[in-house]
DNA sequence: TGGTGATCATAC
DNA sequence: GTATGATCACCA
C-alpha cells in the first residue's frame, strides 16, 4: 500500500525513499494521477515535486524544512550516465538586507544543508523524462570539513554583500557554494545594499552547491 | 561542451 | 515580489 502521508521518523522517511528506487518517473506519476511532461522546459521543479508527494513531505512553499518533524530537507539530484551529478544544486535565496551579525549557523545555507535527503534521479538526455529511473537515496550530514568549506564561502559572499558588492558577484567565485540569479527573469528586482551604502534594486540570487561538491558527496555514499 | 547567467510553474 | 521546486540554453 503506497502511503503519502508524512513520515514519523528518519527510518521511515528512509525506507520510503529505498521504495522508491528504481521505479520510473512515469510509474510515480500515474499512482498520483499525474500526467508525465514531455519535458521539463515548462515545469523545471516536476521532478521535486513528484518526489515530495511520494514520500510526504509538507506541501506547500512554507519557508521551512520539507519534513517539518523530522528536521530534513528533500533534494532531488540529477545525474547524468555517468552517475555525476548534471546540474548545480539550489540551496536558499541571498539576503540582501537586514543581515548584519548574520551568524553562520543561523543561515538559511546551514539551515538547509544540515541534515539533507538526497534523491538522486537519472537525467540523461537519452532517455524520456517517464523512463528515467530513482536511485538510491540517502540522508546526508556535512563533514566538519565540507561545512567548513561552506562556512568560509558564505562569509566571504556575505562580507561583498554587506559591503555593497553585490553586483560585482559572479557564478566563478566560491569553491562549494556559488551565487547566481534566481529569479522569474532578469528584470526581477529586489533591494539590496549599493556601492555607496544606500539602498538599490537589483536581480535576487540564490546560493547554489557547486556540482563538484555534490559529486563528493554523492562518491562518499557509492563506491564504484 | 560545461558552467554561468537566465528562466519556468505555481501559490499567496 | 517571494517562497517553493529546479533545469534551460547560450557562449566562452
Amino acid at each position: 500500500m503506497t502511503n503519502y502521508q508524512k513520515p514519523e521518523s528518519e527510518n521511515e522517511l528512509i525506507s520510503r525513499g529505498q521504495e522508491l528506487c528504481g521505479k520510473n518517473l512515469s510509474q510515480l506519476a500515474s499512482e498520483i494521477g499525474w500526467p508525465v511532461p514531455e519535458n521539463l522546459n515548462h515545469n523545471k521543479g516536476w521532478i521535486g515535486q513528484l518526489i515530495e508527494i511520494h514520500l510526504g513531505a509538507s506541501a506547500g512553499n512554507l519557508s521551512q524544512p520539507d519534513f517539518q518533524n523530522l528536521d530534513i530537507e528533500l533534494k532531488t539530484i540529477p545525474l547524468n550516465a555517468h552517475h555525476k551529478a548534471k546540474e548545480t544544486t539550489f540551496v536558499c535565496v541571498v539576503p540582501l538586507l537586514n543581515h548584519t551579525g548574520l551568524q553562520w549557523q543561523e543561515s538559511c545555507v546551514y539551515k538547509k544543508l544540515k541534515k539533507v535527503l538526497w534523491v538522486p534521479i537519472e537525467a540523461d538526455p537519452a532517455l524520456t523524462l517517464g523512463e528515467r529511473k530513482v536511485g538510491n537515496s540517502f540522508l546526508w550530514s556535512p563533514t566538519e570539513e565540507q561545512l567548513d568549506s561552506l562556512q568560509a564561502d558564505w562569509e566571504e559572499f556575505m562580507e561583498l554583500i554587506s559591503l555593497g558588492q553585490v553586483k560585482t558577484i559572479t557564478a566563478h567565485q566560491g569553491e562549494a557554494l556559488q551565487i547566481r540569479p534566481k529569479a522569474a527573469n532578469s528584470s526581477i528586482l529586489t533591494t539590496g545594499i549599493g556601492q555607496d551604502g544606500l539602498r538599490e534594486q537589483t536581480l535576487p540570487r540564490g546560493f547554489y552547491l557547486r556540482t563538484h561538491f555534490t559529486n563528493q558527496i554523492l562518491k562518499s555514499y557509492f563506491r564504484f
